[in-house]
DNA sequence: GATGATTTGTACGTATGTATA
DNA sequence: ATATACATACGTACAAATCAT
């Protein structure tokens, strides 16, 4: 039972399909959209698909030139580096105000979720660590209790995901990694929001540097 | 002559126009936007409209509920309170940044604009200088040398628009903004980033403050 | 709570603009 | 360079859901 057809839009599916697509790779840059392709590969027409593409060109994560369709937006490396100091900037703002505005048990909670990550670091369970991650920084834009701050500080860290997927795997960034956060907690824990900020500044060039080549390489394949 | 007919898509102008009439406030907060009474406005089908109306929704300006239509999205207080500390400490972090990078043109161009904005403070010319107070922040966002970022920093006040625009017309804030202005200047000038930051911070929040009950009551009107 | 009116969601057709041989 | 093929932009039609009574 519960055979009830999807409620949901379909322009709003596509839509969540093309985003995760795209975020995860599947959908290089520089794939070009045929709205036809599109609607056949979901069983839509081209309206729906349409819509779609309109939503994502706003988000940036397509390119539309008027009449002449779209492609996956395809980032210079120098944007892509844009976009990576930005979010840099924005979790050290987000963790400095976090500092001072956390709940005892937000912090608790953060502490204890930092506790358990050591065994996925000892494990190297890139995935699992990956996971983890990605709650942690997320922990943090809620703690700012800035709805709006939290929204958009996500919504630009997601648009970097397809950089970061891969680069937890390489060198000893995993460990660091979790050092860092460490780190950062420490500031936290004794209520020094600049500071705090300050090491999660540092934090994330640390692993901007660790994707290093990878993003350009990436950027200009 | 020259009357080719427009080579730009009727959705982008719908798109266009719908934006400066909710940022300008012509179109209320809780406004409904019936797609057939927005497409006959405009002269046009519902297909141009729906697309616009669905980019509005990811820019955040309409809600879309499924089935239901959209309205001009109605902020809570807490919300709008929310968007400007996000602002405020958005501003905060990119005059920080540009301390560090803006080009000696560039910095010569910000106090000649700062110099030329006395001439309005006395002769309380509101308009001419909100004028100038937009260029100032942009030319701001844009010595950050982060294209991403100064976007990111544009959409966000962007959407403040509607109430920043009554605001200098209030109390004596048009002479003390220019002042606080001079004072974000002279922490550029000694080169000191994060006195910068946080003088803008507070420049910012002066001005929250002189908005003061008029946020409240527009958001809940 | 049921029924009719209204409005949205999706499909489809056609014209126009863009790419290509 | 011109013509042909093709993709997009917009309008229209209809089904389905919401709302008003």
């Amino acid at each position: 039972m519960d055979d009830q057809p999807d409620r949901t839009l379909l322009s709003d599916r596509i839509r969540n399909a093309l985003t995760d697509e795209i975020a995860s790779g599947q959908l290089a840059a520089g794939t070009s959209l045929d709205e036809q392709q599109v609607a056949d590969r979901f069983g839509a027409s081209r309206t729906p698909v349409r819509e779609a593409l309109r939503q994502l060109s706003v988000s940036g994560l397509v390119e539309l030139r008027p009449r002449r369709g779209g492609v996956v937006t395809r980032l210079t490396p120098d944007r892509i580096m844009d976009m990576f100091e930005t979010t840099a900037e924005v979790e050290a703002m987000c963790v400095r105000l976090a500092t001072y505005r956390m709940t005892p048990l937000e912090r608790s909670r953060l502490n204890d979720l930092h506790a358990a990550s050591a065994r996925l670091v000892e494990a190297r369970d890139f995935d699992g660590y990956d996971a983890f991650n990605r709650m942690f920084h997320e922990l943090l834009y809620r703690a700012t209790h800035n709805g709006f701050m939290a929204e958009q500080a996500l919504a630009i860290r997601s648009r970097l995901d397809v950089y970061r997927r891969t680069q937890l795997r390489h060198g000893g960034r995993i460990a660091a990694s979790r050092d860092e956060h460490g780190l950062v907690l420490a500031a936290v824990a004794e209520g020094d929001g600049d500071l705090a900020g300050r090491r999660m500044r540092a934090h994330m060039f640390n692993a901007a540097g660790a994707l290093g080549r990878y993003i350009a390489d990436a950027a200009l394949g």
